[in-house]
DNA sequence: TAAAAATACTCCATAGGTATTTTAT
DNA sequence: ATAAAATACCTATGGAGTATTTTTA
């Protein structure tokens, strides 16, 4: 049994005559009651078949099984161009109030409409766990500590790291603010274990400016470290998109001199070959050089 | 492209090996190699299909297909039998009231359980231009009149007729009556346009018994001459089966001597190769002959 | 350095062509 | 009596086999 069967089956069933089929098939008329002969015999089926009702049967079936397989190569095609499929993205949970990330997202939507997108937010670490444990495909990270094997980084921009302070702190009567100036204050920020780059790079910063920063509070997500500097507790650092959340009870100061920043990367598994992460990966590239180019001019 | 192509393409992508792949075929790896490289091609998919989004995608697709043929086989060979399909039955209205129709459709449904039945209650005429005009596969009626031609007619038993009184009626007090009796009665009636041989059959025996019935009330149905009848509207000749509704207000009598009998015969469409209409047939032949078997042990 | 896949080449099975007969209308 | 399908026979494309090289792990 070949597709060539249910071709001819399907021709001589619309003609009804066996010589207009085969000229439409292109063939000779014997060949063509020759295979539908093997088609018979192979199916069990008597004499005749594109009038009986096991015909008819047959016909529907074979129609819509050739449209299949039509339907499977132009499938594969799109799939394999990257305009059809899934890709799960994850994103750290301070991307979503920094405008490159969802404007990356919502255009990615709009050029592969059939991509189905699974959006996840969690820290650093745990996306990259995620996307070498292959429930992720591509994240938005900050910088990861420790072993990146496996995972291929590509830094996208470097945001500005704020101070905030509580409304009506001292402090906020300045328009810059030296790290140093923060030297008595508790700070909020996350947890060690949660290992994030960004932790890092503050304590340093720090310690750079003569001091090391009593930590009295802890919030793994940036959203709930701004919550807690607005309550008073504490002051911290934080990227410069988290101004767009929780005016209310917050002030957000430049920092002078050597400050920290906040690096943008996104990961993805090394030698990943899905065309849907390509053009992914492709478009936050070529939205980084756009960017650059009109902060540039 | 050819069938070949895709269980060869499964083969492949379930092993992950061309040598394995190859010897579950039974063909050397070397043609594998050749014809995964030809679809390849013809797809216009890069290397190792097996492994990329696009072949998983076509991997998915091509044992849908594979599967989808072989049911298509299946199939057509089980409607070929009669085991799956459709039949249009149509049946005179009286049929519902004799044991013998709703009994064949009853068994013919435990027995074929995937044919999808269709009843439709008609009149003797217009079920012979249903089957005709192939909305209707088979039919149960009474004696057809006029042309017949392109139907097949199998008688398949005769029924008692019954005079049919209102309940009161002086002739009510006989176990039995002569046609005669009649003569001067109001009949209720089949209308003369429906055509039905039962109706000639009727007129034919009152005038064999030398009068001819005074018709003052027409119905279609024999469900609405007997409530005619029960009305006290007229009398009416009604096959036996009927006793089985509207005992209120109705009395059913014997005929002595020379009555007119209700034949029942199934038609269907001369050289119809439907084998769900063999099956039918077959049943219903059976049936005939058993339930006479019964009558006369 | 194995093991697996890709080439190179040959063979033959069979799809398709040509000629003719048989069947159906 | 004619058109269509089946049969008989032939041809040649290409699927599969064998031998070998190239590639990958």
């Amino acid at each position: 049994m070949e597709l060539r069967h249910l071709r001819y089956f399907v021709a001589v069933a619309e003609e009804l005559h066996f010589t207009r089929a085969a000229a439409r098939l292109g063939i000779g008329q014997p060949p063509l009651s020759q295979q539908i002969q093997q088609l018979e015999l192979e199916l069990g089926l008597p004499r005749g078949v594109a009038l009986t009702e096991a015909g008819q049967s047959y016909f529907d079936d074979a129609r819509a099984i050739l449209a299949s397989v039509e339907r499977a190569g132009e499938h594969a095609r799109r799939v394999g161009r990257g305009e059809q499929g899934r890709l799960r993205v994850g994103m750290i949970n301070s991307a979503p109030f920094h405008p490159f990330v969802p404007r990356v997202i919502r255009e990615f939507g709009q050029r592969y409409p059939e991509v189905a997108l699974a959006i996840d937010e969690n820290s650093t670490p745990a996306l990259a766990a995620a996307v070498l444990g292959n429930t992720v495909d591509l994240a938005f990270v900050r910088p990861l500590l420790g072993d990146s094997a496996g995972l291929t980084t590509e830094q996208l921009f470097d945001e500005e790291v704020l101070v905030a302070l509580p409304q009506g702190h001292p402090l906020a009567r300045f328009r810059t603010l030296s790290l140093w100036a923060l030297a008595s204050e508790n700070f909020v920020l996350f947890p060690r274990l949660v290992g994030s780059g960004l932790y890092d790079e503050i304590i340093a910063a720090c310690q750079r400016s003569g001091f090391s920063p009593r930590v009295t509070q802890e919030a793994s997500q940036v959203t709930s470290i701004v919550n807690l500097v607005a309550a008073g507790l504490g002051v911290s650092l934080v990227p410069a998109s988290m101004q767009q959340i929780s005016t209310e009870g917050v002030t957000y100061r430049a920092i002078a001199g050597d400050a920290p920043s906040a690096r943008m990367s996104m990961i993805y598994r090394e030698g990943d070959d899905s065309p849907t992460v390509a053009n992914m990966v492709a478009l936050a590239r070529e939205r980084v050089g756009r960017g650059k180019g009109k902060k540039k001019s």
